[in-house]
Order: C-alpha cells, then structure tokens, then sequence
DNA sequence: AACATTCTTGGACCGAGTCCAACAATTGCA
DNA sequence: TGCAATTGTTGGACTCGGTCCAAGAATGTT
C-alpha cells in the first residue's frame, strides 16, 4: 500500500500508529471507550495528544480501523460484477459483493465498533461516526446501481432507497452477529438472510416495473 | 399532553421554548447550523445558555422538533394496527403505520433535519442525532415484528433487519423528498415507492418461512 | 411571614478537535 | 562536510458542546 521504498525525504515516521491501536485496545477494554480520553491513549502510547490527531482523524476512528480495512474492498468486489447490465442484476451484484466482504470476518475477531455498540448512545460519537461510514457506502452503492438503471421518474429513489436498505440490512446482520456471544460463526449466513429480502423485493420492483 | 392546570408551584417557565426554536431557525438561515453556536442562540433568544439546555438536551435537537413531534405518533399509528396475527402481517402494518405518520408532512414545512442533511458529515452531531432517533424506531419497529412472529433460529435476525431496511428506506424517501425542491408534493407516495420493496421481500420470507 | 418548589443564571470545569509556530530527524545537493 | 528542503513531532492556545453545582428569583402553600 504506502510501502514507500526506504528512501523517502523528511522525518521518518516513528511506529507511533499500531502503539495507538494497541494503547487504545487495553484502555477500552480497562475502561469502556466512553471512559478513554485521547490524552490517555496517546500517553500510554508514549506519544503527545497532537501526534494522535496526525494517525487519527477523530478519536471514533479507533473503533473502526477493522471495519475500515475489511470495508474498503467493496470498491473492488462491486467491480468485479461490473458486467452486470440491468438493475436486476446490479442489485444481486451487490448482493454477491457484500457476501464476498463479510467473508474477512470470521468468528474470532469483532471490530471494537461492533462489541461497544451497545454503550452507543451514551456518546454519540459513536452514532456519528457510524453513520457517516454508512452514508459512504450507501452513495458507492446507489452509484452502482444508478448506472446500472435506465432513467425514470422514480429511479433516483428507488436506488437510493434499496441502497440504504440492504446496508442497513448488513448492518443489522453485524449487530446480531457480533451480540451471539461465542457460538456466533462465520459472518457469512447471518447477512444472507438479512439482506436476501431486500435483494429479492427490489429485483422484483425492476422486473415489473 | 404537560398541560398542567395553570396552577403550578414553583417559579413558571419563561415562554423560552419557542424563542429558542425561532432564534435558532433564524440563525440557520444566516449562518448556517453548523455556523451558529449556542451561545449566538441563547442570546437571541435572551436567555443564557444554561437555560438552553433546560429546554434541549443538545444543540441537534432544534433539527428535529418537527420530525420528532410527527414520529411521535408511531406508536399510536403501530397500536391501531395490533390486532395484525402473523408476522406478515405484522409487515404490512408497519407498512401502513409509516403511510399514516407521513401523511403529516406536507410540501410545505420540510424539517431543518431534512434540509440542512446535505451538510451533514462536517460537524457529526447531526449524524448522532440522526442515528439515536433512527435507533429508537427501529427498536419500536422490531418489538412489534417479534411479538407478532413465531420464535424460531432466525427470527431475531429478521426481525431487526427488517426493522433497520424499512425504516432506512423511509429515511432514503425523505431525504429525496426533501431535495426535489418547490415541486415535490406529499411525502406519502416516495415513503410508498421506497419502502414497498422491502416490505414484500420480508413478506415474502415470512410467507415461505 | 416562612417555606418548599421550580426555573434561571453565572461560573468552573471537561474533553474533542483545530490551528500554529517551534523543533527534530531525515534525504539530497553543493 | 555543511546547507537546504521536507516531513514528523510537540507544546500551547483556542473554540465549542456538554455537565455540574451553588446561588438567586419567582411562584404557590401553610
């Protein structure tokens, strides 16, 4: 990725960014996310608050760094469905695409994001941290889509509303995964029976329509 | 609903209330949402900001007094409809609940949620807001899918992820609805458009289930 | 009048996030 | 060897949303 080759001008960075993830796991795990302070983090990571701002955008970041990796190969899975032609079509291209992604989480390591969700409320950072990830998504999806549908009084909408409907789906299916304790398995079956009606209603909708 | 008979103890509320939602409606307009603080608020309002948040728990909030005041009638809307057996027709009550509550927004008074949604994303308090009000529904939505659906493996699965894809696809028709300008009518026929899908793909399920 | 109750207010405080100006460490070039 | 240019790090000051508390103001009750 940015694997610079050695030689690249300035000051190096130090190894400052995995010791704020791990920083950040111990006390989250010590003391709930809520109850971290950016200036705890970065002290225990042996670094000053300010460098913290210079990995990190926003403190909630810290939640989503698997989520965030594991999110970012949707581009690539929705583009290899590419040569779907119709709106039918792009929305089980979506489907695929998502089941293909959730295929990265296994049983074994739920994202922070996941895990403290449910003290979400409580700080709101989480909220809007979440939902901004999610309006991300929705637009790579509606895009997919849009260009996927002829025009028509009610294409914007309808792509718009599947797009926000099959990811809340998904996320609903993480939700419950991540809360099914231990004997929760592979990700993989919960999103397909989350998202399989959705698909299936709005196949239908271009179908007749 | 706190219509207290004018006699009460104490000292009487200020009629601080609506000056705030005026003065904040104002400044929105000058500056902006995310360009007005709660103090230039307050101020306007003359009153200072403690007061503020004796009427409002957060800034965000002035965005959904209206949405907040029409949602509030959900549970009424989902009560008429209790008499639903299965869990198909549980569906189609939310369905027709949902139609009902958005009878109430005409073309005329779009929300300052709804309107000032393009800017969400910089500030994050609006993506907070928006997603502890989205929760709640969705909550209320799924309790009374369950309680109309024969337990099963996957059930609560289901249940909450129709919950999330309904009300996420409401929440897509309005925010359409909001930006098509002068010209859009009511808001019923996008809620329609939007979330008819979903819910005959989720009927579909419970119908095969 | 004294009192309980409720609203209002000022002030201090916390934490997230931004901005900026210094400083440190490195590469590249004279 | 020394001198830029570049980039990361740091401290400090600042803004803003939100919380907390203690004092005061305005009412009803006894």
């Amino acid at each position: 990725m940015t694997n610079h080759p050695p030689s690249r001008v300035g000051r190096p960075r130090g190894s400052s960014r995995m010791m704020l993830e791990e920083a950040a796991a111990e006390l989250f795990l010590e003391q709930t996310y809520a109850g971290t302070t950016i200036e705890q983090i970065a002290r225990r990571a042996g670094v000053s608050r300010n460098t913290f701002f210079n990995y990190f955008a926003a403190k909630s970041d810290l939640l989503w760094v698997e989520v965030d990796a594991g999110l970012a190969g949707l581009p690539a899975a929705l583009a290899e469905c590419a040569g779907a032609a119709g709106p039918a079509e792009a929305v089980s291209a979506v489907e695929r695409a998502l089941l293909q992604i959730s295929a990265g989480f296994g049983p074994g390591h739920v994202p922070w994001a996941l895990t403290q969700s449910e003290l979400m409320g409580t700080t709101g950072e989480l909220e809007a941290s979440a939902l901004s990830r999610f309006m991300a998504l929705v637009t790579l999806v509606e895009r997919f889509v849009l260009a996927r549908t002829p025009a028509g009084a009610e294409a914007a909408l309808v792509g718009r509303s599947f797009a926000m409907a099959v990811l809340a789906a998904a996320a609903a299916a993480a939700g419950v995964w991540a809360r099914a304790g231990v004997s929760r398995g592979p990700l993989g079956p919960y999103l397909q029976a989350a998202i399989a009606p959705v698909c299936s209603g709005y196949r239908a909708v271009h179908a007749a329509g």
